[in-house]
DNA sequence: ACGAGGTCCTGCGAGC
DNA sequence: TGCTCGCAGGACCTCG
């Protein structure tokens, strides 16, 4: 799915168009992504509302309505979050789950092939124990190594389960856990309480310059995402182990081999780099 | 508390 | 060519 730096990217792009605008003509074509909310609420709560902001928090889109309510679009694998300037054809909205007009011929759309993906309505009070039950944004700021590696240093899982624990840090999935491990040279599989002082350090490092590297290069489109302007990411060019098994380590040159023994997720590591040195 | 595994969905590519 | 199978960027749940 869309990780940080893919929603991140969708938002930079839908924030421009969607703020400030009154959405009309709500329709909804799938239910089964709602959570906790109905079809008839969640039209009802847009219809005729205006924009205040497009934010991201973790993976997921936040779209804040001047009603104070806020509708969070989580697009897990497949789903695409886009603005069309031009009339939707029958292929665009083969599996479109909500579309909204926006005034000007504009109409936001999410698709989502999968329908894994989840849209929400919270009030302000289940927004802020949303938030507040996930953990910190790992680009911000504030967001400093000592808390990072407390974080980490309180689970003895694997330190790539742990990492993708949204309650942990938020943001990072099995494309940049993948990544970012490698880029530190710290085995995937090393419980997360026995990495090294120097290890989180590394691993700080690398998860931040990767999350960050991907946001510049619009994300990673392995085959469905899109970004808020219907076109693809670049930093899978970039990418150093995912998706690569069996080629050959950019620092090394030993076969890179990929195990799903980590939580059934496919994790590609090079064994000669990412020894375990504990 | 932890790990394993199932669940929600559809599409695609590999292998036969 | 056409079929079946396993797998896919996520997260939730139950069971033992």
């Amino acid at each position: 799915m869309p990780e940080l730096p893919e929603v991140e990217t969708i938002v930079r792009d839908l924030a421009p168009q969607l703020t400030g605008h009154t959405l009309k003509n709500p329709r909804l074509l799938k239910t089964d992504v709602l959570r906790k909310v109905s079809r008839k609420r969640l039209l009802a709560s847009l219809n005729g509302h205006r924009v205040a902001s497009v934010r991201r928090r973790a993976k997921h889109a936040v779209f804040e309505l001047d009603s104070g309510l806020r509708m969070v679009i989580q697009p897990r694998m497949t789903g695409v979050l886009t603005v069309y300037r031009r009339r939707l054809t029958q292929e665009d909205r083969k599996y479109a789950v909500l579309l909204l007009s926006l005034g000007g011929g504009a109409t936001f759309m999410y698709r989502d092939v999968r329908r894994l993906g989840t849209i929400w309505l919270l009030d302000e009070r289940q927004w802020h124990a949303y938030t507040d039950s996930i953990g910190p944004e790992p680009l911000e700021d504030d967001f400093d190594v000592q808390q990072f590696a407390k974080r980490m240093s309180g689970s003895r899982q694997a330190i790539k389960k742990v990492l993708m624990d949204q309650k942990r840090i938020a943001g990072v999935g099995n494309i940049y856990a993948n990544e970012a491990l490698f880029r530190a040279r710290v085995d995937p599989s090393r419980p997360a309480n026995r990495l090294r002082q120097d290890e989180l350090v590394r691993l700080y490092g690398e998860v931040r310059s990767v999350l960050l590297e991907a946001i510049e290069a619009n994300g990673t489109t392995i085959r469905d995402y899109r970004t808020g302007t219907d076109e693809s990411g670049s930093f899978q060019s970039l990418l150093q182990v995912y998706g690569r098994t069996g080629e050959p380590c950019v620092r090394c040159a030993t076969r890179l081999v990929t195990t799903h023994d980590i939580d059934g997720r496919a994790t590609t590591f090079c064994w000669r780099c990412q020894d375990r040195s504990d």
